[in-house]
DNA sequence: CACATGTCAGGATCACTGAAATAT
DNA sequence: CATATTTCAGTGGTCCTGACATGT
């Protein structure tokens, strides 16, 4: 579809629907995001290459839980992490089912290299917004993620 | 995945990021409103739904580029609204390319029904904002999408 | 002829399920 | 034996592309 002309002009219902909107706006930051990554499935290894630097030597389990992401998943983010010299797995001695993820200093270069392409599609996206809006926006929406996922386990925060 | 002891624990950097947030929170949206539908395609029919009663009868394509649902969609939905007898596919005698869709009086009535079931799923998700919050969730929101897709043709208003 | 419309077939991506193999 | 971890195969929904027949 000719995306220049695309006029989405929802039924009044849809507009005024929180879910409809919600899905639009994260439709369209998929899109930008996406488009920044350029391949296919790179966002969710950003967000696990993420987590694995900031959780440190972990199994995949805990990564699982931790993320919200399905164990299933995080093996093929991992395959090409790990072809890619982001990430290893190796075996836990203690627990010899699982496997100890590390983030490997290519990673963390990598990472970083990263986080400044998807600051600058953040940036796209949220640029009708002033500062203060935009920390409104975020706000609000960690508000509503923090009651409905908002279960911890005992000494684990959520990032502010 | 065991839903009542996930724990969705993102790295400080997602969290901070509005297009995780905000796939997050479509994701929920999404899980909420799935839900009460039950059926699977059935919040897509509810939009098509929508579109037709509002702005009554008119041609698939109108409709397609009216909602920013692709023409293949619409051709799926319309083939179970009209199973359904919820709308009508006229051949239009001014122009025999066209179809000219109507909602039916029973059309009217399943949204109406299906409006109830929709409006309890957003309170849902907006628990836990206050009316003054989840206004301003809204608008910004509509913000946003008003600048990412907010072209509009000739005569034709977005609603507010 | 170029163009619009309705339709269909299929691909790509993503989230999720189920089950197997291995270890505790 | 019951449970946990890693892995793989496959499903289902959504979105999108490409093509075709028909009509303007």
């Amino acid at each position: 579809m000719d995306d220049d002309l695309r006029a989405v002009i929802p039924s009044r219902r849809m507009w005024a629907l929180p879910s409809w909107l919600l899905n639009q706006a994260a439709s369209r930051a998929n899109k930008l995001v996406g488009d920044a990554f350029g391949r296919p499935g790179a966002k969710r290894n950003y967000g696990v290459l993420a987590g694995i630097e900031e959780f440190g030597p972990l199994s995949q389990a805990d990564l699982s839980r931790r993320l919200g992401i399905d164990r299933s998943d995080i093996v093929g983010a991992l395959n090409e992490l790990e072809r890619d010299g982001l990430a290893v797995r190796a075996p836990d001695e203690r627990d010899r089912r699982r496997n100890a993820i590390r983030i490997t200093p290519e990673g963390v270069e990598a990472l970083h290299a990263l986080d400044e392409v998807v600051n600058r599609a953040q940036d796209a996206l949220m640029e009708p917004l002033s500062a203060d809006e935009r920390a409104q926006l975020e706000a609000l929406l960690q508000r509503l993620l923090r009651h409905h996922y908002g279960w911890r386990p005992a000494g684990v925060d959520l990032p502010e």
